[in-house]
RNA sequence: GGCGAAUUAGCUCAGUGGUUAGAGCAGUGGAAUCAUAAUCCAUUGGUCCGGGGUUCAAAUCCCUGAUUCGCCA
């Protein structure tokens, strides 16, 4: 039976690059879609660029250009990276689309008219000089809790502690750097806590994974508040009806942009809107997405569904974040790598699809992106166990039997391809096991399989030694039989590996001079066929690459010009149970670093005395879990500092090398003696990195 | 602080009560020479994070501790 299936990847916002977090999502998605296109069932893949929200707003206004001119740029880009990814969307569109504000506006005229939307008046930081209300993120000061200085408004990185920007002492304004004001505004609020019930039902009702509907449980015990889908004016969003300067939250017309994306298609295709998303609708439809935005798409994406009286998913597909040799991506370690570098240094991205594909489960546990591993594993895999098989046997075929195939196959040989996929004594068939992995998104599961069937197909070569076939009179009927047994499976390992290498299927179907492969082909051979002249079909990886890659994406961190004044976490607005910005996986490059405090003038910097010093001595406090005391050489002067460096640096490491020092600030009794001073170091709320002067510099140096 | 997940070979990972814990890669020894894209055969390697318990039987279940990572407050 034909299933009828409609797919998404959760929206970019289109504030950011596409790097190599984002497309284990969009590879991951991409390779079920081709596996479901390849059944023969009508797939549809839609998705598009998040629009709105007050850091589009806020970057394009620093840009110099309009909201539209930046996200048109922005698509550009996204669309170009996903498609040299060979994500193969069937429409990628925009949700600053008039399809979206129809929809999202008449979504949200059904909600209200169910009784679910109601109004309140909240008090919020406004900036005056901007004259705006600010998202927490947007708001700075000293964090209440452990008086750490320049913490969002949200929580606060220093202490981990959380609170309301209310809660800030002496907040600014990340955006204007003036000091706000409080003041109230009317907001419109969905009432989620009236859809319990139904959310209660809805995600034991096995639409979700067990990981999920266990989180889904504690939130629920946590008590459902009612969200605040409202932002008032100036805002880059769509208008709420009769609600003159009140737009909608971009999370609000986000998911939205799934309908509208789709729509769009129908009309570009003649297809069925109705039929795909009106209620009861018997077709299907998955929304693959990171476990951050869970509570989104499992809570309120399908309560507004529900209540406005739409289909909702069938299911929810989250996956979990990359890390990079076992750690978060990082800019100064050069593991935080855009699709575009990716790209432009030439790696294929082939590569990166198998790799992703090989780790990849349908749970929600993260995967690592091992760059060593990477390497040994496309290079063995692919290029050692699978292109081989073709490469050590079409030579003869060009040779000896001018590209032609047999025109038909011995008892025998017939049985090498049929126990090769398809029959297996006592044990299900391998390539109904490989199907059966694609659909439950454990493609780890089916590249085991597909790799145990080359390692088949390399031994009956082995066997076989076509080589000396070749040699022996009398023997030309039997090495042109073994070329084309070797072939066929050489073709049908390129059908299993379609889904994740379509690229280079591609190649395979121009070599082998077939029609595109679909999984039924399984089911035929290749033979009396003449095939086209062999052509390089993969290289392998070089080390080198890798390491050019990573430099060149470390490079980059020094290159940039200003650092991203606005934070590229999605929305960068906290929401209630939205993820911290060190939690993304989508953009949280920069999550940690935050937005420039305010101007400072000359004068005020020249107040902070800064200078060269020598550590002469590191120790280990007791009863201290961060930090380690200090003696620094200032040349006039040796000072004790107590710094909260120890998860980064061993004592030992320390002594005799040079930093840097604030000589001038003023001493703090701690529980193990005073500091007289401190060092500087940068960090990210994770790692740590103390300063040091070029070569030449000398204790007490003053710097300015 | 509360809740949850993870921890298995040098690396990446399978393995949810049942022979002596597995695979791929890496390593080692051999074979082969079709593959400027290398394979094939054999083989080394484990305190299944530590400790305790349940059971005829535990990587697997329970308790406890450590570390890491999330979510929440």
């Amino acid at each position: 039976m034909t299933r009828k299936i409609l797919v998404t990847s959760a929206l970019p916002y289109a504030n950011g690059s596409i790097h190599l977090g984002h497309l284990v999502e969009y590879v991951q998605t991409d390779i079920w879609v081709r596996f479901q296109k390849m059944q023969g069932h009508e797939c549809w893949y839609v998705c598009a660029d998040d629009t709105h929200g007050t850091p589009i707003m806020l970057r394009a206004e620093k840009e110099g250009i309009t909201p539209e001119a930046l996200i048109e740029r922005v698509h550009g880009e996204h669309l170009r990276d996903f498609t040299g990814f060979h994500v193969g969307f069937d429409n990628y569109y925009s949700t600053n689309s008039d399809e979206n504000r129809q929809l999202s506006q008449g979504i949200y005229r059904r909600l209200r008219n169910a009784g679910l939307i109601e109004a309140r008046t909240i008090e919020q930081f406004y900036d005056p000089q901007k004259d705006m209300f600010l998202p927490d993120r947007f708001i700075k000061g000293e964090c209440p809790k452990c008086h750490a200085k320049d913490q969002y408004g949200d929580s606060c990185e220093a202490c981990g502690a959380s609170y309301a920007p209310t809660d800030l002492i002496e907040p600014y304004s990340a955006v204007s750097g003036a000091k706000p004001v409080r003041r109230e505004s009317e907001h419109y609020f969905f009432k989620l806590g009236e859809c319990e019930a139904f959310l209660r039902e809805w995600t034991r009702g096995g639409h979700l994974q067990p990981e999920a509907a266990n989180k889904m449980a504690e939130w629920f015990e946590a008590g459902l508040q009612s969200w605040d889908i409202s932002r008032d004016a100036p805002y880059f969003g769509f208008e709420i009806p009769d609600a003159p300067g009140k737009y909608f939250y971009v999370w609000l017309d986000a998911p939205v942009g799934y309908m509208a994306s789709f729509g769009n298609l129908c009309a570009q295709r003649g297809l069925d809107f109705d039929a795909f998303w009106r209620e009861g609708s018997e077709t299907e439809l998955y929304h693959f997405i990171g476990k951050d935005i869970l509570y989104f798409h499992a809570l309120f994406w399908p309560a507004m569904l529900q209540y406005s009286g739409y289909r909702t998913p069938t299911k929810i597909f989250a996956h979990g974040f990359l890390t990079v040799d076992g750690q978060k991506m990082s800019k100064s370690r050069g593991t935080f790598i855009t699709a575009e570098s990716y790209l432009k240094q030439g790696l294929d991205p082939e590569w990166l699809r198998y790799y992703y594909a090989a780790k990849l489960n349908g749970s929600m546990e993260d995967i690592d992106l091992n760059l060593e591993d990477f390497v040994a594993r496309v290079n063995s895999d692919l290029v050692g166990k699978y292109i081989n098989i073709a490469s050590r046997t079409v030579g003869f075929v060009t040779k000896r039997f001018g590209g032609k195939l047999c025109r038909a196959l011995s008892a025998e040989a017939q049985g090498v391809i049929d126990r090769f996929g398809r029959e297996r004594p006592g044990a299900p068939a391998r390539e109904a096991l490989i199907a059966a992995h694609y659909d439950n998104r454990e493609y780890g599961k089916a590249l085991r399989e597909v790799m145990a069937l080359a390692d088949i197909a390399n031994q009956y070569v082995d066997e076989q030694k076509p080589w000396e076939l070749a040699k022996q009179e009398g023997q030309e009927a039997r090495l042109h039989e073994v070329c084309t047994v070797s072939l066929n499976l050489f073709r049908l390992l390129t059908l299993y590996l379609k889904p994740v290498l379509p690229e280079l299927a591609e190649k395979v179907e121009s070599f082998l001079n077939i029609p595109p492969l679909k999984w039924t082909d399984g089911q035929q051979l290749l033979l009396d066929h003449a095939i086209t002249p062999y052509q390089h079909l993969m290289t392998r990886i070089d080390p080198k690459q890798i390491d050019a890659l990573v430099a060149a994406n470390r490079e980059n961190l020094k290159a940039a010009p200003a650092p991203e004044p606005h934070s590229p976490v999605r929305h960068g607005e906290k929401q209630q149970h939205s993820p911290s910005p060190q939690s993304s996986p989508v953009g949280g490059e920069r999550a940690n670093v935050g937005a420039i405090a305010p101007m400072v003038s000359i004068e005020d910097f020249a107040k902070i005395d800064l200078r060269i010093a020598r550590i002469v001595s590191a120790e280990h406090v007791e009863g201290a879990d961060k930090l380690l005391r200090l003696t620094l050489d200032i040349g006039t002067d040796t000072r004790t500092v107590f710094a909260g460096i120890k998860t980064a640096y061993a004592p030992e490491l320390l002594v005799g090398r040079l930093t840097v020092m604030v000589a001038n600030l003023a001493p703090r009794k701690m529980r193990f003696g005073e500091s007289r001073g401190m060092v500087l170091a940068a960090g990210d709320g994770g790692s740590l990195y103390l300063l040091g002067p070029d070569e030449g510099a000398r204790p007490g140096m003053r710097v300015k």
